[in-house]
DNA sequence: ATCAACAATAGAGTATAGTCTATGGTTGAT
DNA sequence: ATCAACCATAGACTATACTCTATTGTTGAT
C-alpha cells in the first residue's frame, strides 16, 4: 500500500515507450528536440531520468501533431508554446494561432484533392 | 502562322519545368515513378523527350497530391488509377476511394488537432 | 553470485524525397 | 565556326525522421 493519495507516477523510458506507443529509440531522439526532458534523482547512484504524466501528454501531442504533417521543428515550436516559458503570453497566442492557419489552409487543400478524386471517379 | 488550329503543344522538359514550377531534377526524378513519359520524336536526330499537356496535368496532380501527405507511392497509384491502363475500372475505383478514406481520415485528424490547438489557446 | 532485462551514450545505418555535379551531345543565334 | 543555352544519363550529395548497433553500467529476481 502506497501512503501517498497520488503518488507522482514516476516511470522510466521503457514505461513511457509502453504508454506512448513509441519507441525508446524515438523517444530518445525525441528529447533532443526538447520534447520531453526526463529528470534524474539525485538521490540515487544511477543516472536514470524519470519521467512524469506530463511526458506522455507531451509525446501524444508530438504523435498527433505529426499525424498532421508537423515536422519536428514545428512541433517544437507548438511544444515550446503549449508548455514552455520562454515565450510571453502574446508571442505563445501568436505561435499557435499561426498554427492554425496553417491547419486550416490544409484542411482546404484536402478538401479540394478529395472533391477532384471524386470528380474523376464519376468520368471514369 | 500555324496551320494547325490546334497545334500538339508538344514542350521540351524545360518548358515542363516553368508550367508547373518543378525544376527539370525534380521532374527527371518524378519520371522515374512513372508521373510523366516523354515521347521521343523518332524521325529527329537527337534524342530529346517531348512532353504534351496531359504531362502539365498529370505534374499538377503530383503536386496537389504531395501537398496533402500523399507519399510518392501514393501518388503513383492514383496517376495509374487516374491516367493508366493497367488497371480495370473497378479496381480504379477502388484505389481512389480508397484514397478518399485516407483523405476523409485526415482532415479529421486536422481537425481534432485544430480543437485541441484552439482549446489550449483558451488555457493560456 | 549471476544473469536477464533494463538504462545511457555515441554513433552508424535506412528510407523518402529530392538536389546537384559531371559528362557529353544538340541546337540556334551570331 | 562557335558559343551560350539547352538536352540526357549517371551518380553523388543533402535533409528529415527515424532505427539500429555497440558499449558500458544498473537492477532485481533466483
Amino acid at each position: 500500500m502506497n501512503s501517498y493519495p497520488h503518488k507522482p507516477l514516476a516511470m522510466l523510458i521503457n514505461e513511457l515507450a509502453k504508454r506512448t506507443g513509441l519507441s525508446v529509440h524515438t523517444i530518445r531522439f525525441y528529447e533532443r528536440y526538447g520534447f520531453v526532458k526526463g529528470t534524474r534523482n539525485q538521490s540515487s547512484r544511477n543516472n536514470y531520468f524519470h519521467y512524469d504524466e506530463e511526458a506522455v501528454q507531451r509525446l501524444e501531442l508530438v504523435v498527433d501533431a505529426k499525424s498532421v504533417g508537423f515536422t519536428l521543428q514545428e512541433i517544437a515550436e507548438i511544444i515550446d508554446a503549449w508548455y514552455g516559458n520562454v515565450y510571453t503570453k502574446t508571442q505563445k497566442l501568436r505561435i499557435l494561432a499561426d498554427k492554425i492557419v496553417v491547419l486550416d489552409t490544409r484542411i482546404k487543400e484536402l478538401r479540394d484533392m478529395k472533391r477532384q478524386i471524386q470528380q474523376c471517379m464519376t468520368e471514369l
